[in-house]
DNA sequence: GCAAAAGTGTTTCCACTACACCCATGG
DNA sequence: CCATGGGTGTAGTGGAAACACTTTTGC
């Protein structure tokens, strides 16, 4: 619940907190972000990355604040989840929090010891430690919301590079979904749709064909939402 | 933001507040439960079924409580849409609000002058008035939220009597979706989805070929969540 | 019989599936 | 040449869209 750069403890709004469940995808597989506190009540403990909300911050602005503490980059996809508030959730104080997901791409930066307050870790998403308080049910959510929305928006992009293959876009399907895709037919319905540019640009020294890289056209991505479409697999 | 039976100053947390987003029906068309306040800072103005969370009190109880206190029912479907906190919306003071929508059946009820601090009544969801604060934002919100919902989860049902036509289920997904349906083809997919169960009892006296009354059945939702399922129309 | 809405049938089309197959590259 | 993954072809299936048609009821 503590956090880098927090607003101190007079200036910030009491009962209430933001927690940020960052997902990336590493070697194929979804992780998410822990952190382990080194201040605070949950000292030693591992637990979502968390502040407060300075008196006059917005709440958006209050949860961007701790993933740009982590990563140095203003610029990510994050979305609010939901706020959780049963009065039990939290031993030391009635503290309701609002829960947010980011969506980054890890190959872009390291984490360097000590740079910020906590040390800070990728954890396989299938595979997390035991949280504090109820942060192991706030992961469980984003989750399910993960897995709902990338039915249907296309925000699996925002864990990939600018370029990348057709294998790696199935890939992050395959490890948010849980499930095994056809190649052929994952390849046709996503060209289909017109998202993907091509970039006129192949894999170097892999050792079989060269796949062909792509990025996403958001333009084209704003047209198709006035009609609304599918992403389903 | 002042309410029926909320827990006084000195009981509530502080900067927090509900509003809860209550759907209804009502002559075939989406309406909105909208109070006229009585008391507090924003008497004389419209706005939705707000309150305050008791410091011990679970913040989905306290989003029921507003309900229940209007409709007397305790049984009804509502979910948490997200927390709003521009530091702006709320010029007095800085409060975020968790907003919550709520589906109810209209025809179960009529509301009593006096029965609440405030007078409710019901606004066609695309007629609606100016709100305070913004409020206009959370229904529009709300709105969005229960269109992108009622594609994949069998919501519309809440809306209903527990007996009801084809015609009626049609007409709240219209309503809702804010376009025209085929009625054959509406009917012949929601019947294949076998979540409707033949009440073997018709509509009495109708100018008109007397329709087949149904109801839903939750069992087989159960099982059919298992593989996920499809509402689109 | 007529109007109105319930309910059925039918055709067309397109999208998703499954799986066989060919292509490019490094070793 | 082989192994590996990239990429294409294709037949079969099922569901959605469009709309014509039949049935039931009150007046």
């Amino acid at each position: 619940m503590s956090t880098p750069c927090h607003p101190n403890r007079t200036q910030r709004l009491p009962h209430l907190s933001v927690d940020n469940i960052v997902f990336g995808i590493i070697d194929g597989k979804l992780n998410v972000l822990i952190a382990e506190y080194n201040e605070g009540d949950a000292k030693g403990k591992k637990g979502l990355l968390g502040g407060w909300i300075g008196i006059e911050e917005d709440i958006d602005d209050a949860a961007k604040r701790l993933v740009s503490a982590i990563t140095g980059e203003q610029d990510f996809h994050m979305e609010q989840l939901r706020a959780f508030g049963a009065p039990d959730r939290f031993h030391l104080d009635r503290v309701i929090t609002i829960a947010y997901y980011t969506l980054v791409r890890p190959e872009n930066y390291s984490f360097h010891a000590g740079f910020t307050a906590d040390d800070v870790r990728w954890y396989p998403a299938d595979g997390l430690p035991t949280l504090i308080y109820d942060h192991n049910q706030l992961v469980d959510a984003a989750l399910e919301q993960l897995k709902r929305k990338i039915r249907f928006e296309p925000i699996g992009f925002n864990l990939l590079p600018e370029k990348f293959t057709l294998r790696q876009l199935l890939e992050v399907y395959e490890a948010i979904l849980g499930i095994k895709l056809d190649k052929p037919n994952f390849r046709r319905k996503i060209l289909k749709m017109n998202l993907l540019v091509d970039c006129k640009e192949k894999q170097k020294g892999v050792t079989h064909r060269a796949a062909n890289y792509y990025r996403f056209d958001p333009v084209v991505y704003e047209k198709l939402c006035e009609h609304g479409f599918n992403f389903e697999f």
